[in-house]
DNA sequence: TTCCCCCGTCGAAGCGCTTCGACGTCACCC
DNA sequence: GGGTGACGTCGAAGCGCTTCGACGGGGGAA
């Protein structure tokens, strides 16, 4: 293994100088940055990780906890991840993958041993167990959720309940007066699932504000169930036209399921959905859809942590704003 | 922060005792090992990641790469993913997640850096451009998956030739005679992905072998393309009998789509995939299939490795036996 | 010209842990 | 009864890096 002191001798110049040289937190002549340089690819050097970590009590590594539970949609959770790990990278960290299961004192493991400088937690619970511990650890972290009580805490994620009145009211913009929204799993809404709760909050609270009839539907997320709910939704809502969807792996058969029930989508039903746009793109009616910004979310989180890694402050709260897109799925309704 | 040293005063012996007491490494004897047990409990201590590796040359901590590319099922990936996690806990290591996107350069940082101890690779290709590297790297690797030239590398999978061969016999044993293989997507087979590539392989030579008439599609993983995707079939082979499914997404809207076309399955058209137990059994008409074994393949990999960071002998290629099920989705072929 | 300060570099002191060799004690065997 | 190990513990020497204080030299201000 070549090591700095290998890198300083190759270059005449003292292994201090040499971690300058690479971390710039002094200043460096040209000219003996450029044999460092050079010292540092003709050895093929690298510095040593946990050596490093432990002169200078950083990691550069991340905690990723990532939900592994029932009704959660696993495509979305990966691309929370990954979007995690290219922004991680950017700025010259790593991510380590924990599991939900490993729980509280999993979190507790990997920041008290120093193995990472800083956590985000996702799939966050409305009284979510790991907020006094999140509190209380000595190191950064950032939630990708809302619980209800966040003071002291740094959190992030799309405005759901906006998401939720921003469906509606694009519903009833369009003359919609009796709409429905297809929720996720019961279990979701049994755990007080953040997300799901403040969708529903959303949705029913732009329908009561618009005057308008309105039914919530927890759903299975299996795609063998969307014909039951499609002639349920309709049997207790015989005079429906407007529904928003939060189910990911529903949205497609529902979509097949009530025109095979005989409603047109547009034409009879309208249709939108808070899911990624790739999702409600893909689908062979185009939904209308506010985005679930993935992308943007493991971003800005990694891009928190940094800040506060930095010692610079942070905001506490983040909140995405709602950015709907109309596509083929919805449009006035007919004249009854 | 409490380390060894502070454990050690408040425990009375000294530090090398105390870490002797921790790793087992030499005999210690049961009074000292309880007070020592006892301090650490006292004082919260928590050994640090860095200056434990850095001392031991080991990290405990495992590479896992995780590809993201299109054509593969992500809630696959997830499943491997969160199996390799979960026992590399159990073996006291945890794990890096590292995206394709890093590729060898990644590969090599994590590695050289030594940040990890050995590495996990999947999406592997029939000629992987990783395969010089992970013989030349001085740390343990294992592949999920079968590259063409394995020779000096550790892999594993399900036998997925054998998997193909499995699905066709048993059809042919119901006394079908067409057969058809809805593949994975065609960005799979072109990039020549392992995995894809042997399913092919057993199919058709089982296909042959038994003298059935057979044809291979890869089809876009995308629900919506199930009806044109039964259409084509139908058209190409009016006689066709028997379908293997080995594409996840598309599975349960074929089984529709047949149906609406007329046939019923498995009166009219025997269906089975090689796809992972819980989708096939999801099915609304549940599906005979191949388990694709995601746990045991992601625990025995790490299990691997464990061997071989322990210095013990690995063999190089491990192929799961593939394992059929039969559920309600294959019958015996009408009689013409 | 003198003083001061900044630039660029060096040496040394750790960071917190593991591990090696050494040493005293005790039991056991011939 | 002395030799021989095994057992249990200790002290010290690192592991490879960062960082702090120091220091010589040069430029600008007075």
């Amino acid at each position: 293994m070549v090591k700095i002191t290998d890198v300083a001798r190759h270059a005449g110049v003292s292994p201090s100088t040499v971690s300058y040289a690479l971390s710039g937190k002094r200043p460096i002549s040209e000219e003996t940055r450029r044999r460092v340089e050079a010292a540092i690819r003709e050895l093929g050097y690298r510095p040593h990780a946990g050596a490093r970590a432990l002169a200078s009590s950083r990691s550069n590594v991340l905690a990723l906890v990532v939900p592994l539970r029932t009704g959660i949609h696993v495509p979305v959770v990966m691309q929370f991840a990954v979007s995690v790990v290219t922004t991680a990278r950017r700025h010259d960290h790593d991510v380590l993958l924990l599991t939900q299961e490993e729980g509280e004192e999993g979190l507790r493991r990997v920041a008290d041993t120093a193995l990472v400088d800083a956590l985000i937690v996702m799939d966050v619970q409305l009284h979510d167990p790991r907020l006094p511990l999140l509190r209380a650890l000595d190191r950064p972290s950032v939630m990708i959720g809302f619980p209800a009580a966040h003071e002291g805490l740094t959190c992030i994620d799309l405005d759901f309940k906006a998401a939720g009145e921003a469906c509606v009211e694009h519903l009833a913009r369009l003359g919609h007066r009796v709409v429905a929204l297809v929720g996720s799993p019961p279990e979701v809404y049994v755990r007080q699932t953040a997300f799901a709760q403040r969708v529903v909050e959303g949705f029913t609270a732009a329908a009561d504000r618009g005057g308008l009839a309105s039914s919530v539907h927890p759903c299975e997320a299996t795609p063998g169930t969307a014909r039951a709910v499609a002639e349920r939704l309709l049997r207790e809502q015989p005079a429906l036209t407007g529904v928003v969807v939060h189910n990911e792996p529903l949205l497609e058969p529902l979509v097949d399921a009530f025109e095979q029930l005989g409603l047109r989508v547009p034409g009879d039903l309208s249709v939108t959905a808070i899911c990624p746009d790739e999702t409600a793109a893909a689908v062979r009616v185009p939904i209308t859809s506010v985005a679930l910004p993935t992308a943007e979310v493991g971003e800005r989180a990694v891009e928190l942590l940094m800040r506060k890694l930095d010692g610079k402050s942070a905001p506490e709260a983040t909140l995405l704003p709602p950015r709907i897109t109309e596509r083929a799925s919805t449009a006035p309704r007919h004249a009854p």
